[in-house]
DNA sequence: TCTCCGGTGGGCAGAGTGCGCACCGTGTCG
DNA sequence: CGACACGGTGCGCACTCTGCCCACCGGAGA
């Protein structure tokens, strides 16, 4: 699965051969995820890597982009938005995806959109203030072209807080 | 919408007035979302403030929680996981969720689980290698107890990337 | 008017970074 | 077998940035 394709040919960057994660990596990136504060002083000691060594990996792994270098560090909540909700939408066959998508992304609200199989078509993860919000919102999605329907469902609680560090761990031990 | 209650009470900074951003955190988180890498006088210097103004200011947003610690930085494709899906799952009436909640946590694959309204009970995110790995994790799923169904949708295209720019741009010029 | 508070400017010690270098063990290949 | 590349290691150095002082200032409110 990849970002929504624009228009150009993949650029080298997104050509280049995914360089697999050995277990080092996955250890480092593991004790990242722990503290994604500590230096890399703190992560070689820790590790009991030399500095250079975790220096080195880290850059690779960036420029690879295993590690991103953006982050989703902003909590909703601060912003006033309590409300979490997911809304999968249903398009007209008739025309394309695009002129939603982009009706979408001038939602603000619109904080994720992903195209999907099963009977809806796009799958949409909102942030409200609260439910009259959420309903201003809904009425702001269905103007957008194409969209025909849309089935909302608000999160309740969160079961499992979005995670990496299993997958991450189970490579480290691999 | 909370973490699943795990029986204690809230914790002292939970109940922490939560501070309401203004329009200069804003700003800040938002140049701070455009180049995570930057450095405190990086951020002053861009955003026309004292450095001891921006330090004071992100300060406060990560002790008041707006300012995620945490950072989910690492890209599941990195690991092999180059397949996004969603499922509903349905849970059996009679008990809880919590038996549902662990099985689901012990899944490596499963990186997010929300609890909702709607038809289904559950909504999970889940990454797999590809689609018999996908097979194998539905399988595995469904052996959680209280799991009685479950509906699964694939990503195609990521049409609108996570992302919160646009609510805190809305709050900088607000 | 006085006081509080947030922003500002300057300064300073210490930590961490980025980078270079040399060395070494391992594995590969001619 | 010898040459070589490669990744990890240890050391050092210049530089930046941090974290934390302090004093000053201007506006808001008592």
């Amino acid at each position: 699965m990849r970002t929504l394709p624009t228009g150009e040919a993949p650029t080298e960057s997104e050509l280049r051969t995914v360089h697999t994660l050995d277990a080092t990596d996955a250890r480092i990136l593991l004790a990242l995820d722990e503290d994604p504060a500590a230096s890399t002083m703190a992560l070689a000691t820790r590790l009991g890597l030399a500095r250079n060594t975790v220096h080195a990996r880290l850059r690779r792994l960036e420029s690879d982009g295993a590690l991103q270098q953006h982050s989703h560090r902003v909590d909703p909540h601060s912003l006033g938005r309590t409300l979490l909700a997911f809304m999968t939408l249903s398009l007209s066959q008739s025309q394309g995806s695009e002129g939603a998508a982009a009706a979408l992304a001038a939602i603000p609200e619109v904080v994720e959109v992903l195209a999907t199989t099963g009977d809806a078509d796009l799958l949409a993860r909102v942030v409200a203030v609260d439910t009259a919000d959420l309903y201003r919102i809904t009425e702001l999605v269905l103007t957008a072209p194409g969209v025909e329907r849309a089935s909302t469902s608000i999160a309740l609680v969160e079961v499992v807080p979005m995670r990496l560090a299993p997958l991450l761990a189970q490579r480290a031990a691999g």
